[in-house]
Order: structure tokens, then sequence, then C-alpha cells
DNA sequence: CTACCGATTATCT
DNA sequence: GATAATCGGTAGT
């Protein structure tokens, strides 16, 4: 008998991206890939988010409405949202309390290595295991997500990028968000405060 | 069709 | 702290 794992549920993203900012951390981000061995599973605890969308949010991309890009954050909740930034990273984002009309998404900005750290480092070209996923770039790469997985659901717990029940975050802290122009003066950036050691 | 620039990172000083 | 790398989405001609 495996142990019961269980993806967190749609209607778990059926709320203000704010709330489901802050839910997620903690939750397990998990990653498999299909390789001649075998699947390799790659995990990690979300530590820091972002929340963007809403009615009056500048800095969120479904701020002008719907566009060929941004159709993942008006359509399924629990959804995934790749996107390209800056002609080479990738930004990964689960949809939040969207709908036809007002349009919602969380930014995973770090994660805490829990499985697959040896392949990760390989891709990351990084050993510093600190710097492998402290960065939503850096998570795109060590995890190997780029637009070809947007639209995979989070919550299928057959989908080869889901989001897994974790450990509860006891305290958590809110941010100005990083790396943006407009709405700047919102704490919508979310970190899991913790006695997390960092190995070399 | 063209021009601008971004929810970033690595690598300098 | 400053900046180059690099490309497609978006808006405007």
């Amino acid at each position: 008998m495996q142990p019961r794992i269980t993806c967190v549920p749609r209607d778990y993203y059926n709320f203000d991206t704010n709330i489901v900012a802050k839910g997620l951390l903690g939750k397990m981000l998990v990653r498999v890939l299909r390789s001649s061995v075998g699947p390799i599973r790659l995990a990690g605890i979300i530590t820091e988010t972002e929340a963007y969308g809403g009615y009056e949010d500048p800095a969120s991309h479904a701020f002008r409405g719907l566009t060929p890009r941004n159709s993942i954050m008006f359509g399924q909740r629990g959804f995934c949202y790749v996107y390209l930034i800056y002609g080479m990273y990738h930004c990964l984002n689960v949809v939040a309390y969207a709908n036809k009309k007002v349009a919602g998404a969380v930014l995973i900005r770090s994660i805490y290595l829990i499985e697959g750290i040896k392949t990760m480092k390989i891709f990351r070209k990084s050993s510093r295991f600190k710097d492998l996923t402290n960065g939503p770039g850096k998570i795109c790469i060590a995890l190997m997500i780029d637009r070809t997985l947007n639209g995979i659901d989070f919550t299928d717990s057959q989908s080869c990028l889901r989001i897994e029940d974790g450990i509860k975050a006891y305290r958590i802290k809110a941010n100005k968000r990083v790396g943006i122009t407009f709405g700047t003066e919102l704490n919508w950036r979310y970190l899991m405060v913790g006695d997390i050691d960092y190995p070399t």
C-alpha cells in the first residue's frame, strides 16, 4: 500500500490570488521527467510566491485584457501558466481566481529542494544548493520547465508537473513584489519564514 | 512591419 | 551596484 499523496484540489485556487499565494507556501511542487531508466521525480517545497491579477493590478500580464500569451490566465483555475521573460528565462505560475472577466495567477519564485537534487545540479550547471532554485528563472531551469508545459493541470496526480500537499507554513512574511515597474506599492510577495539551513 | 522592453540571471566591479 | 545577454509579445505605424 503506497502512502496516499494528494494534489491540491482545484477549489483551492478559487480565491483571490493573494490568498492562494499565501496558501501555496509549504506545498510541494513536483516535476516528473520520463527517461530511459524510468521516471525521475524532482520536487521541492514552495517557499516564495507573488500574487498577480484582480481588477486593478497594472503589473499583471492580464491587466490589458485577453491576448494570445495570457489566455491561460483567463481559463481554468489550477492550470499552469509559463511565459518567456527577457528572451531567455521562463517563469512558472499557477492560475487562480480566474474567469472570463478577471484573470489572475501566482508566480512561484523560490522552492526548497527535496528530491532530485543531483539531477537539478546538472540542469543548473551549479553545485551550490542555495543557488539551484532561489529565483523564478532558476526554478524553470532546474525542473526543465518551458512553454511547452503551458496549460498543464497542476491538480492532476498524473501530470508531469503538479502541486501536492506539503508542510504547514507557520510564519509568512509579506513584501513588495520584485522586478516590476507598476503596482510596486503592493505587498503581494510572500515568503515562508522559518529556520531553513541551506546545505552548501 | 518595426520598435520597444520585460513578473531575470550571471558576471563583472 | 551595474550591466549585458536575448527574443517574442504587444502596440503602434
